[in-house]
DNA sequence: GTTACTGCAAAGTCTTTGCATGCGG
DNA sequence: CCGCATGCAAAGACTTTGCAGTAAC
């Protein structure tokens, strides 16, 4: 192998688009919408259209290069993480966290023992309220309360 | 408390129309989308709009008489059971099967020290291949192993 | 020359919303 | 009467697709 970011199959690999799509995800530290992935790669490279960065995402995605996250009906976010995670969403602000349990991996095998399913991936997320929300609840229920 | 299925508020709680919707989840093994729901309803209240099963889910998720499930970017389902369960979700025919692990839950704890986060609720799926599907690749490989 | 990616616009899927109507308290 | 839920249609958010042009092999 050469580069590391190689990919074969009939297609043409990582096109000048696709490595803009690549590299915005890469050097977010946050987890983009496909939507602010637009937007910065527009910046560097603004011919780009929305359907090639859909179309880039996928492919990336199928290359093993990028990962999506789903929550809900909104929109999905590209994550350069590609390993196993596990994540923590705010549920007042929407902010997500990465972190790894070893443990989750260990719950594949137990959950795939339960369902009979052949395991292929296991996805744990933990909602609740981040560092930051949960602060500003604090100071604002400790102001209420002094009425 | 009184009937087990009320909720206060100003609202006027159980309508005609939610005890349809909640009716149709409740009777239902599946896990529904809004679409089948509607069409369910539908054949129960001929009258029913799309916005009202919407509105209803709304209410009743939030009244935590059902439970909304999202995976991917595709349609949400809804589940009867309320209960803390994990899911999981095969990844060539789509079905979905509840079941429940203690280690999750104990899992929670854990995920919250990691992430500091105020823990709330925590989510498991595992992403394979459902028996049925499963046998249905084997049956397949075997004959073409035999070419 | 064939294959496949780009870029544009249009369409598609799922969900929410504005508004007039009408029932229930 | 007033408030809230309903029902209709329209809008909204997000994603995918059809197609012509073009670059790569």
């Amino acid at each position: 192998m050469s580069s590391g970011t190689e990919i074969q199959g009939g297609g043409r690999a990582l096109t000048p688009q696709r490595e803009v799509v690549l590299r915005v995800v890469r050097e977010s530290a946050e987890h983009l919408t496909a939507a602010e992935i637009y937007a910065a790669a527009r910046r560097i490279r603004p011919s780009l259209s929305y359907a090639t960065v859909y179309n880039s995402l996928r492919y990336l995605k199928e290359a093993g290069l990028v990962r999506e996250i789903t929550f809900g009906n909104g929109a999905s976010r590209y994550d350069r993480e590609t390993a196993r995670h596990d994540h923590a969403l705010c549920t007042r602000c929407g902010a997500l966290l990465d972190f790894d349990l070893a443990e989750t991996a260990a719950l594949m095998r137990l959950a795939a023992r339960r369902s009979r399913f052949k395991p292929e991936s296991i996805h744990l997320t933990l909602m609740g309220v981040c560092p930051a929300c949960s602060a500003a609840e604090q100071r604002r229920t400790r102001r209420k309360g002094a009425r």
